[in-house]
DNA sequence: CCGTTTATGCTCAAAGTGAGCATAGCTGTC
DNA sequence: GACAGCTATGCTCACTTTGAGCATAAACGG
């Protein structure tokens, strides 16, 4: 497959050759063999399918994870996963699904690819001797409705992952209290090698310190970020020199299987962007809703609160919804309208989103 | 690696059982094994990598291409790729970078990960008996400077492989006068099972027709339905029975090597939603440029013309520039003040873009 | 020195946004 | 059953951002 014809006319130089050879040397295998065999000295790949399956639930944002007897102590969390396996499946979401549906007896609705990792080590568990794996991360959005009973997975806050990223009540404790001397701390340390931009520099973009803002759609690197620094226990778990023996105490969020935590990482990062440019939110709406609902649940994916009328501006503006005549009664007060998703809008122009920014409550 | 440890408890049902089995069943091997061994029944999988390398030279955005003698007829133009070696490379972008220098003795400067792709088939050649192939597709951005006397690449507008993209002098030529009547023919076609969306209707949002807009992002989309429709060359040669003869007459823009016109047009899309929001324009453009020409190159990767009084309101609103000083003279008329890029903006809030909309000269 | 050509400054109206005030219409209570 | 307490909705207003153009500045080539 990946023997490469010379360009016409043969080899032109020996770093041609060398190049070329270099190719096969690297292949675990050449496509004239019929029946595959590793050679000494290459290994084999294995392509992971994770799922980051979210939703929200009485205002509360959750992943699906299904929990694991970890080695010795304690449970670990993880994503439903599962290996790309080209035979079965005709194409990697087709087989991400069919994992999710096996791990978790659900089916997928809305899904994208987000990322492939395959960081040397980014993939250990305590013991384990693996393979070089390489992750791909997919982003499902789903409702979770009563009547889905599940096997083995349960539903659980994304914050609970991640508690520096809930800004719904106001700037989270842990940042001033537990983080931000830890990092401080991290950045004011000597580097062997010099850096294109300081640690302080980086510590202060990512978690918003003196002075900068704070954006919520860094969720990745801020976890990047605490896990180069040392500060959280997959740092440890694959052995990284930087980590701290302090990573343990007061620990910063529940970790998670292999590299879990950073897939969970970029699909909350994911989602917080995607909302604001293509009208991806109503995937995780019942088909009618309240204004009120729609905003609850767009404050639940993105942190701070938004302007209540400017919202409603914003989406019945954008032609995003309809109403659908019927009024929810026993809000608290005024019954409010129910509104549906207009589905026309994906055929037109550029298929909005939420285009929103944090706003006075 | 892939070996899931039973919940807390034991399994719980057949079902799960089964669950656990399908896991290790479909696993090429399983981590307690300590020389892996293919199983029979199962397929190694192959990663490619795979870089798209942008840049613009004289209004003209180009690609970076090898060009490979065919199986039987003609050239072949393919990106430069090599497979994903875990033993050499430490993550999948060193890999890359090993890669692009070995072939086309580029060292890359910005580059980001696009996508991965694993269809079935859509990695073959003709008479190539290929394992699965998994392509991951990256995005680099450079400059072509006159020093740089490459090896095997060459230079090729990307306009080559997408004519159908390069709206620089209005609405291009064969849109009109080949693909519509191809592409309505299709729409028109009886589908065996009924569509979510119509074929009419996704012909008309993805190429502007019935007075849709033309979204310049669509890049992939609109290759994927050509693809589906039987209208490149691609389709007929890996196999599809969509494939019709009359996509050999006229061929819609040059083929690529497997996959990579799909990885191309990813590409493509990516630089165009992308400079709109990140500053990665600049990667493009030598470190001193008067406004005009940075408002070349971006509608060289646009397509469509900008208002020049409002671009440079923009660009030095958003302070994305700051002038050097200096003044280019022999612009055809007055001078035209320097500028360069404020690095400093990659630490501000956002690190925008150029938010630019297509306008009136 | 003048016409041509590109660079730059500035204006203006329309559309979009951030904040709030004010009113409507349930529900539960005394 | 009028009122207090809430949430829902309508609407205003000042301020920014954006799309288009007019007008002037400053080289260059005859």
């Amino acid at each position: 497959m990946f023997r490469v014809k010379p360009p016409a006319g043969g080899l032109h130089s020996l770093e041609e050759a060398m190049a070329y050879g270099q190719l096969r040397e690297s292949t675990a295998r050449v496509s004239s063999e019929p029946e595959p065999s590793i050679e000494a000295g290459t290994a084999p790949v294995e392509i992971g399918l994770n799922a980051a399956i979210v939703a929200v639930t009485g205002n509360e944002p959750v992943v699906l994870v299904i929990r694991h007897e970890a080695d010795s102590a304690g449970a670990t969390d993880g994503l439903p996963f599962g290996p790309f396996s080209p035979l079965q499946h005709r194409t990697l979401e087709s087989g991400l699904r069919a994992w999710v549906h096996r791990q978790a007896g659900l089916e997928l609705g809305y899904a994208e690819q987000l990322y492939t990792f395959g960081d040397r080590g980014r993939h250990a568990q305590p013991g384990d001797l693996s393979p070089h794996v390489v992750s791909i991360g997919y982003l499902a959005l789903t409702q979770v409705k009563p009547s889905m009973e599940m096997q083995h997975g349960v539903w659980r806050s994304w914050y609970h992952y991640f508690p520096w990223e809930d800004w719904r009540r106001g700037r989270p404790e842990i940042l001033e209290a537990t983080m931000e001397p830890r990092l401080r701390e991290w950045a004011s340390e000597r580097t062997s090698v010099p850096q294109p931009v300081s640690r302080q520099e980086r510590v202060r973009i990512c978690f918003g310190l003196d002075g900068a803002a704070w954006d919520e759609e860094k969720v990745l690197e801020r976890y990047e970020l605490l896990y180069e620094a040392g500060l959280i226990e997959e740092a440890a778990r694959d052995g990284r020199d930087a980590a701290r023996q302090w990573s343990q105490r007061p620990r910063l969020g529940v970790p998670m299987q292999y590299d879990h935590r950073r897939i969970l990482a970029t699909a909350i990062g994911r989602v917080r962007a995607k909302i604001k440019y293509r009208p991806v939110i109503f995937e995780l709406m019942p088909d009618d809703f309240t204004l009120f609902e729609l905003q609850r649940t767009v404050e639940a994916i993105l942190g701070p609160h938004l302007h209540k009328q400017n919202f409603r501006r914003l989406v019945e503006g954008a032609g995003l919804v309809e109403p659908t005549g019927d009024v929810k009664m026993r809000t608290g007060g005024r019954p409010a309208k129910l509104y549906r998703f207009r589905r026309e809008v994906l055929m037109e122009r550029p298929a909005p989103g939420v285009r929103v920014k944090p706003g006075k409550v």
